[in-house]
DNA sequence: TCCTGCACTAAGCGCTTGCTCAGTCGACAT
DNA sequence: ATGTCGACTGAGCAAGCGCTTAGTGCAGGA
């Protein structure tokens, strides 16, 4: 039995008209980016009238805080199970970038508008997703730092290494589309040997 | 003898107002996005009323076309010259990498604007600069395929490749501030290296 | 001295924007 | 039957938007 796209993406979100506004936010942002997209293009894209947005979230902006925490904290998530899940650095770090990848290309639409649409949002909610993505941004660090230290990779630079990695995971929400080859598993395992031989293991 | 930073961009625009007032416009593109910014915006901070904005430019739109058509210029000249300038797939990809990124970090307000505004303009300027974007992937991607064939780059996919190459580029205009380290140079160096590992090259 | 043309401004037009408000409708409890 | 409450709509307001228009000032040529 299949779920509907908003409740996969949204589970704990209530109600479903909430999850379709949600859902339509995310089509009209990440086509047209925040500013460019209008109160009446997301209620009809949910099939509402522009004043029902409101009954459900306070404003234009929360909308979007809506969207974009939720995504951050699904990354994070992400991570923070592989960290928990396995030890060894090599294998951490494949996986991150396996899973972290596929779901920047599962989810290119909604990762388009969390990647990129965060400066729009106002100081306090910036803020907090901020939060967020330092605590990835640190981990990914604190896995290459580990191996360089135990002596599996070999890069100068932790910092610089770990901000190359997240990019390459952050910018597939850019160019990735429903038409994009290959699929988005196989994506994260191209870039998950790419990302191993570019900080120095040897291994395939 | 120091020129000013709006002839240094954009050495062919005349008169100097204009040139000024694509250096507001970038700017304000750059921190608020296209649509967040206004006329009055671009051309208050070039220190004019916003009607001077149409003395120079037929609208808004057009002002972000000279912006993006001129970046992408710049960059596609960057790997035209590398390749017209070396031969050796090893070299030609280290360098491209050095200047491409080293662009992208020093110029990393107008590199925004340009990599990530594009989506704001109208159709029939977004096919002019989306032509160029072709242009250099097609040059990186060759120049990988290239060297895969005599054997000094081993990788499966040198489409894959080539897109995680210029990811890696275009994502430093996202991160990078005018407090980043290392410098737009160095930085570059450190993610030429990368690269290299990353295709497969035995050398440091 | 007058004329021409360019760069620029003050004022404002028509339209769209985010958001509000008064009221409707149906589900459900009493 | 009646009352209550959450979800929703139609109409519209104040503010801000891209852009236009009429006119000003000034540099350079005849």
């Amino acid at each position: 039995m299949t779920m509907s796209l908003t409740a996969e993406l949204w589970p704990d979100v209530q109600p479903e008209a909430a999850r379709r506004l949600m859902l339509a936010g995310v089509e009209s942002f990440a086509r047209r980016g925040y500013h460019a997209t209008t109160t009446r293009d997301i209620a009809g894209g949910a099939g509402m009238s522009p004043a029902a947005l409101y009954v459900h979230f306070p404003s234009k902006a929360a909308l979007l805080f809506a969207i974009s925490r939720s995504g951050h904290e699904q990354t994070l998530a992400l991570v923070e199970d592989v960290v928990a899940r396995e030890q060894d650095p090599v294998v951490r770090i494949r996986m991150i970038v396996e899973d972290f990848v596929a779901w920047h290309a599962r989810r290119h639409t909604v990762a388009r508008v969390v990647q990129y649409e965060l400066q729009s949002l106002p100081e306090q909610e910036y803020e907090i997703v901020a939060e967020l993505r330092r605590r990835i941004e640190r981990i990914v660090r604190e896995v290459i730092a580990d191996g360089v230290e135990s002596g599996v990779f070999a890069v100068p630079e932790p910092r610089t290494a770990a901000r190359a990695v997240l990019s390459l995971g952050v910018d597939v929400a850019r160019w990735y589309t429903e038409r994009s080859r290959p699929t988005p598993t196989a994506l994260g395992q191209e870039y998950g040997e790419l990302v191993l031989r570019m900080l120095g293991t040897k291994t395939s």
